[in-house]
DNA sequence: TATTACGTTTACGTAAACGTCAAGTTATAA
DNA sequence: TTATAACTTGACGTTTACGTAAACGTAATA
């Protein structure tokens, strides 16, 4: 019998005020992929939970980092753009020409993101006038 | 000398009112993309340019396509998907039964670009709060 | 006539992002 | 104690989206 708070139930755990984690299956379920996406993503450096002896402990801070990768790929990111972002979020304050060079990536990024949300808003408005025309088609042929 | 008119100079044709042609390198150059590119797109059924012998002949139908597939592309979406996408964009109106399936795809496709828009907005904001942060901390180095 | 530019097909190579075994470990339940 | 479930590390397979090279055709230019 295990009394670890880690190992209650299902993956919530956390009476108490206890940092929660997560095995890689709660991951997996959660966010509805495989294990071996999540184990693959640890290969590319995305991710890098603790061990128990072999297997892996998730905390919250790797799963704000899963959830971040799969947002990345819903975009349509490559995982090595999306370890470049990520690595953006977490970067340690440092010294000037560090922070004048993450500058300068965040507003390549911005653009990149930009011209995603115009392509985004023109094709949601070509739709819109398919949808019309086939709407009106239907209403002719009644 | 070929005094054809799809030959004038470069690409744009069309003294006259003569529709405008274009060779697989004019699409290549202007889009940015290799001829390599240009044909495997066709090998997919994404693009079906006109010979002229073996030469391949692009109309103003064939360029609007691959700007489309470019567009699907910046939105992060597979050849596959795409070729989904732009089947709506020339469907012609055909019977109920497949409007009625058109009108589904329509919403299904809508609903991944809203959710798209949702994760760039998101995205957009925390690089907004980063960079923030970048600027605050570079001001406490004066 | 030879070269250069642009085009063609065929085919093998490759990087990314996993899927899919295989073979073994560890812990709990029967 | 055995079986089951969940985990582990390889390692090879697969699909997508092209890159890259070979070998050739055609047309204008030096």
């Amino acid at each position: 019998m295990n009394l670890n708070i880690t190992n209650l139930s299902h993956a919530q755990a956390g009476a108490s005020a206890a940092a929660p984690t997560y095995s890689i299956s709660d991951l997996a379920q959660e966010f509805g992929v495989t294990t071996r996406t999540i184990r693959f993503y640890e290969d590319k450096g995305l991710l890098s939970p603790r061990r128990d002896g072999l297997k892996r402990i998730y905390d919250q801070r790797e799963r704000v980092r899963l959830r971040l990768v799969l947002r990345g790929k819903r975009l349509g990111f490559s995982l090595d753009e999306i370890a470049g972002i990520i690595d953006m979020y977490d970067t340690e304050p440092g010294e000037a020409g560090q922070l004048e060079y993450m500058l300068r990536r965040l507003v390549e990024q911005r653009q990149i993101l930009l011209q995603q949300k115009q392509d985004l808003e023109q094709t949601l408005s070509e739709l819109d006038q398919i949808e019309a025309q086939c709407r009106k088609q239907l209403k002719r042929m009644d």
